[in-house]
DNA sequence: ATAACTGCAAATTCTTTGCACTTTG
DNA sequence: CAAAGTGCAAAGAATTTGCAGTTAT
């Protein structure tokens, strides 16, 4: 995004937060403005208070945490777990985004044509009466290359799912036997 | 579920246990059980260990984890954020779940017809070159009695989502102005 | 028999909170 | 000036791990 648009962008979110009586602080206007430069990437917490430090040094994490708060309750931050054990954030440049990231490596991608797969998605949500907010959408699955290199050995067709995906296994859960 | 189908169903799980060179434990056992027996419900790693204790009250949340990691790793079961600060998890009785839960009263309902949904879905990773894996979807949105109640002060179509939703705001995040 | 698995308790990691101080409106 | 917001450090909650003992194959 080019200088202007991100400025334009920061005057954005700091003017809803004001006309929601919130106060704008200059932590405030750091957080957002990373979030915005970042677009794109999906920070988590203490990424997000790297950044902001080196805007302003004395910024704590409970701010960042306070500031995320406010921001996803304000729908203008979309929380995205990718199953790590931890979360990650992304200010919505559109409203909605759909991410498929892959069990296997982590590789992760948004769709293409977002616009139209969130017409579809918030049709379904309003047929039971919910309007969607702003959101990521994960998906998980496996990438072409990591099919490709065997790590799925059965088909995958069963009722109750037959896989095995030897997953980005961060944790003891056994032996990996084969 | 009945009875047979449910007693069905562990052999299927522990079956895929035992072909992938996993031991078939008493514990395993009891956990695949009760998660089978909750289908339709999304119990957390708390909830999950007090019901297997019902079981085997020597059965410790290491093993709760452990198991939960295990069989995530081998796409039989779905973990399910929805933005508690924690997971929940679920065994996929069919592949896919799309839930939309109301991030005002939390709320959450499963959307009909997953079967056609799924395959739409399936269609979307696949042009990206993903197979998907069983899992739940979880949307955030807004529930109409929430709606109605006045959650929302202003329509919802900014480019840069420009909303106001007084989210279960769990935590401190400044005051709740107006 | 032996490698896999478990329970326990301690350790880690992520997130939240109380409080005294600072800043915005 | 008063209320809102912040930083710090401590607390809390969820999850992971080392290890000695147990169990499945």
């Amino acid at each position: 995004m080019q200088e202007q648009r991100i400025s334009e962008s920061i005057d954005q979110y700091m003017g809803l937060l004001k006309s929601r009586g919130f106060r704008l602080t200059n932590q405030r206007r750091i957080i957002v403005e990373t979030l915005l430069r970042k677009l794109g990437t999906h920070l988590n917490a203490r990424e997000l208070l790297d950044l902001a430090q080196e805007e302003d040094p004395s910024i704590g994490i409970a701010t960042i945490y306070r500031t995320i708060e406010l921001l996803n309750s304000l729908g203008m931050l979309n929380m995205v777990n990718l199953e790590e054990g931890f979360l990650r954030f992304e200010v919505p440049d559109e409203q909605m985004h759909f991410h498929v990231f892959c069990r296997s490596c982590g590789k992760t991608v948004h769709l293409a044509d977002e616009e139209s797969k969130m017409a579809e998605v918030k049709g379904w949500a309003q047929s039971e009466g919910f309007d969607l907010l702003p959101q990521t959408f994960e998906m998980a699955g496996l990438c072409r290359e990591c099919r490709e290199e065997g790590v799925l050995d059965e088909p995958f067709d069963a009722a109750i799912p037959i896989k095995g995906v030897r997953g980005r296994c961060r944790r003891r859960c056994g032996r990996m036997p084969r």
